[in-house]
RNA sequence: GCCCCUCUGGCGGAAUUGGUAGACGCGCUGGAUUCAAAAUCCAGUUCUCGCAAGGGAGUGCCAGUUCGAUUCUGGCGGGGGGCACCA
């Protein structure tokens, strides 16, 4: 018999059902829609494993959802902006554009070729103005909310290629390029206010009982929330005071010191008149925000030359000194000082020779001469030197002081987040230009709607080094909307999350002159399933959940959650190869090393990765194995959120499985080939026993598939083949349970291996496509099992099974039990103390 | 440092609410087919003692709860991840 022609087979289902616009969906209230989403790739160049993998999740989802009769929105698109198209232009001289759109449809054919349920019809790419100049009325529309503000800030500066720098491409307080000692800039930035939605977009996590747990507590973390007071310090012979954000209020007998941040107004302030907190305030600003630089960096501060009064004694002066470890954007960006019980306070206290006053003691201790020595008490206490907080524990004595500053109007009850708002300007030409033009008489004027798109100039030179936006000889000269006279464009461009926050909205119309229609938005969202990397679980995740609430602010939207369902899949891994001279080898390299008898070094398996050279190009695998093949491996053998290892002999595996199907159903066409639906009255035992399973595997492979547990339902089926296969029954009807048996594997199979399904679909005869075919439904009546086996324990070790009928009585149960030759045996002469029986499970038998 | 997850054969992984550990796949061993190979098919495959029937051990380690623990509790260890000057 010939073998599977996979290629031609392939090709011919994918425009058969490009030609019956198969996949393209509309709006239809009649039925109940199902919106399932996979991340949309940045067009990097070529397909990874990792997309592969994803897409071949989300398929399989779309397409068991649509085959039991959803309406399924299952898009695709193109996260087209991003630096690398960038450097390819300073690298190759190729223009962003032109390089974006080559790949993006390089990427395009590749997908295809995987056979990807897509409503093609629906693609958007955010490069393109029809997506971005709804992008720039957004952003307008969050301005006028009250949403958006500009701010000087902080940023990574390199100073040889006169840009900013992303903080991951600062290492080791150097440009990743240029090597240049990054310095830190103050710039006017745009910022969204994520940080009214803290609260919201926190207690929003908990009614998310379909994510991942993990990414929950991530984001929880990430919002940060703490419970604590804010207190005012009254500033010596000054009638201004200082606020200060504490966790632990109950703490305030032990200040000895408040401390402020060198960005804090006062620090800036008081500098003006003392060049030695100007110097050291310069220092402060000199140093990264790397980690590696805030690891290694000393606690230092130098008094600011101001005393602050304690709130409760009266004659206490607490010094405030200008502290480098204090961070401006938490809290108040001032602190007060307790040594005994907080670690870096004590360090900070004993280099300065502050006081140390013990407030809170351990339970069981004589506090007279309670005395800290190297190790603040951080742990749970009772109150002492606290005046009326004395004998209190810390719970207690929190609540006791918060009612009092309240009443005395020397605090308040605070909540806190660690969360900040968003900064999205960006110094770069490939993004979505913000629509601002800065006039020096009118300040910062929105561009006026009927003017949107502001489009990115193809004509730019990336010949010098910074922002070609910015370097453009006539782009950003325009006048100003209002007075009209001569003013110029803002030449930074959105950071790129802020495409992806909202794309699976506009997926549900994406050729409206809106954003996005609202009645399709109230239709087909919220996602119902969003499929992707776990490396988005905070920033991507948060920002579109941020968008959404900021979208129904607007008046645009009517949800605030936009995915439903997140399932969220582990990486593609592979070994790592290493010659003798320590060089990566790609897998072929190594394969070529060992045929030659050179030494390999076969490290452990890691994500593959071009810099490790551990990478599987998926076109290799496609032409050699096939999509459908592929595709299984991809599902086979690890749960969807766990890491997969890519193995040569896994997808050899794969390949037998679909060569195997396609003989066993091309084998047994002719003795199957009666449409006939109609069950026999009379199937022999044997048959009857398939028939059974045929329906225990249907009702086991729906509720896998309904769990996302694709790798379980792959197992189901191959184990269903291999009874198909050793069933041999020469009664009549027999064949009549065998081509049930084969369409059911078809129709389950299908979703994953779609077009080696309708090849077999076509194969049993059936006209009409697997895709427009129903999923199969198991009979109830079928699961019902008569007889159970059921396991016999003496003393909880295994001894034995018997066959009991289902449901029968504990004393049948108990006899057959003690009825088994090796049972008897080892009860031999001792008494039995009890008999444990549960029902069609387990009977155990205490001596 | 703090928080979270994880640990099952040679390997990836299965095991309803605690109830027959190892489904399915890979690999390996033996056999059939072949001049030979590839492909395919059959049998076996947790370790261990045994010709066998059968026995013993076994889900990272140590305890505990229970008639019974991969599953629950406490402690320890390995691996992975998140956060980290957060007041």
């Amino acid at each position: 018999m010939s073998r599977y022609n996979f290629k031609e087979t392939e090709s011919k289902w994918q425009s058969i059902w490009e030609q019956r616009h198969s996949f393209q969906v509309e709006k239809d209230p009649t039925k109940l829609k199902y919106y399932v989403l996979e991340m949309f790739p940045y067009p990097s160049g070529r397909i990874h494993m990792g997309h592969v993998r994803n897409y071949t999740l989300g398929d399989v989802v779309a397409r068991y959802k649509r085959a039991q009769g959803f309406n399924v929105l299952h898009p695709m698109g193109w996260d087209a902006f991003g630096l690398p198209a960038e450097n390819a232009a300073i690298a190759n001289k190729v223009p962003p554009t032109v390089w974006t759109h080559e790949n993006i449809s390089t990427m395009r054919n590749q997908l295809k070729s995987m056979g990807l349920s897509y409503d093609w019809s629906r693609e958007v790419a955010t490069c393109d103005k029809n997506y971005y100049r709804h992008e720039q009325k957004i952003f307008l529309e969050f301005l006028n909310a009250g949403l958006v503000y500009q701010k000087e800030s902080w940023v990574n500066w390199d100073p040889k290629e006169n840009t900013v720098l992303a903080n991951e491409q600062v290492i080791d307080g150097k440009g990743w390029r240029s090597g240049a000692d990054v310095e830190r800039r103050l710039f006017s930035q745009w910022f969204l206010k994520i940080t009214d939605f803290s609260k919201d977009l926190l207690d929003g996590l908990r009614p998310l009982d379909r994510w991942p747990d993990k990414v929950r507590l991530m984001q929880e973390k990430w919002i940060g929330r703490s419970e604590g007071a804010t207190i005012y310090f009254k500033i010596e012979n000054s009638d201004q005071k200082l606020e200060v954000y504490t966790t632990r209020p109950d703490t305030i007998f032990g200040a000895s010191f408040c401390a402020i941040s060198p960005n804090h107004p006062l620090a800036l302030k008081l500098s003006d008149k003392n060049p030695d907190l100007q110097t050291f305030i310069a220092e402060c600003s000199r140093l990264g925000t790397s980690e590696a630089s805030i690891e290694t960096a000393e606690k230092l501060g130098v008094f600011s030359g101001v005393n602050v009064h304690h709130p409760f004694l009266k004659e206490k002066i607490l010094p405030i000194y200008i502290a480098n470890f204090v961070l401006m954007d938490y809290g108040t960006g001032a602190i007060f000082g307790c040594p005994a019980h907080d670690q870096r306070d004590l360090d900070f206290a004993r280099k300065y020779g502050l006081d140390v006053i013990p407030v809170v003691a351990p339970q069981d201790l004589d506090h007279d001469d309670y005395m800290i020595k190297n190790e603040a008490f951080i742990e749970d206490g009772v109150l002492i030197n606290s005046m009326f907080l004395n004998g209190l524990n810390i719970d207690d004595a929190k609540k006791t002081i918060i009612e009092i500053l309240e009443k005395e109007g020397s605090g308040r009850a605070t909540e806190n987040f660690r969360l900040r708002d968003w900064g999205v300007s960006r110094q770069r030409y490939w993004g979505c230009p913000i629509p601002i033009i800065h006039c020096d008489k009118c300040g910062a004027v929105p561009v006026p709607k009927e003017e949107l798109p502001v489009e990115l100039p193809d004509d730019v030179n990336f010949d010098f080094p910074g922002n070609p936006l910015e370097n453009h000889p006539t782009w950003k000269k325009v006048c100003c909307p209002l007075c009209k006279k001569a003013a110029l464009r803002e030449t930074d461009t959105f950071d790129t999350f802020f495409e992806s926050s909202w794309y699976f909205a506009r997926f549900c119309s994406p050729k409206a002159d809106s954003a996005f229609e609202q009645s399709d938005a109230d239709y087909w969202l919220p996602v119902d399933q969003y499929i992707g990397g776990i490396e988005h679980a905070i920033l991507h995740l948060l920002y579109s959940r941020f968008f959404t609430r900021a979208l129904q602010k607007i008046g645009y939207l009517n949800i605030s959650e936009p995915f439903e369902g997140l399932l969220t899949q582990g990486m593609v891994c592979h070994e790592t190869y290493k010659n003798n001279e320590g060089d990566w080898l790609f897998p072929h390299e190594a394969d070529q090393y060992k045929e030659s008898k050179k030494s390999v070094l076969v490290g452990r398996s890691e994500k593959m990765s071009k810099s490790k050279k551990n990478v599987v190009d998926p076109e290799t695998i496609i032409d050699t194995y096939g999509a459908d093949t592929a595709r299984l491996f991809m599902l086979s053998d690890s749960p969807p959120e766990r890491d997969l290892d890519w193995t040569d002999s896994g997808i050899e595996g794969a390949w037998r499985y679909v060569n195997r199907l396609w003989r066993l159903v091309n084998q047994s066409k002719n003795i199957i080939s009666n449409l006939n639906d109609t069950r026999p009255g009379i199937l022999s035992e044997n048959s009857q026993n398939m028939f059974k399973k045929l329906h225990r595997t249907i009702d086991g492979v729906s509720k896998d598939l309904d769990k996302f547990h694709f790798n379980k339902a792959v197992a189901r089926i191959r184990e269903f083949t291999n009874d198909l296969e050793a069933f041999s029954d020469v009664e009549e009807n027999a064949n009549w349970v065998r081509r049930q048996s084969l369409e059911a594997i078809i129709c389950l199979i299908g979703p994953m291996l779609p077009h080696l399904g309708e090849e077999l679909w076509y194969t049993l005869g059936y006209k009409t496509l697997l895709v427009d075919t129903p999923w199969p439904q198991a009979d109830p009546e079928m699961l019902v099992e008569e007889n159970m086996t059921v396991g016999v324990q003496i003393n909880g070790k295994l001894r034995g099974t018997i066959q009991l009928p289902k449901d029968c009585n504990d004393k049948t149960a108990e006899e057959m039990a003690l009825n088994l030759e090796n049972v008897k045996t080892i009860i031999g002469s001792n008494n039995i103390r009890k008999i444990i029986v549960v029902p069609n499970r387990i009977i155990n038998v205490v001596i």
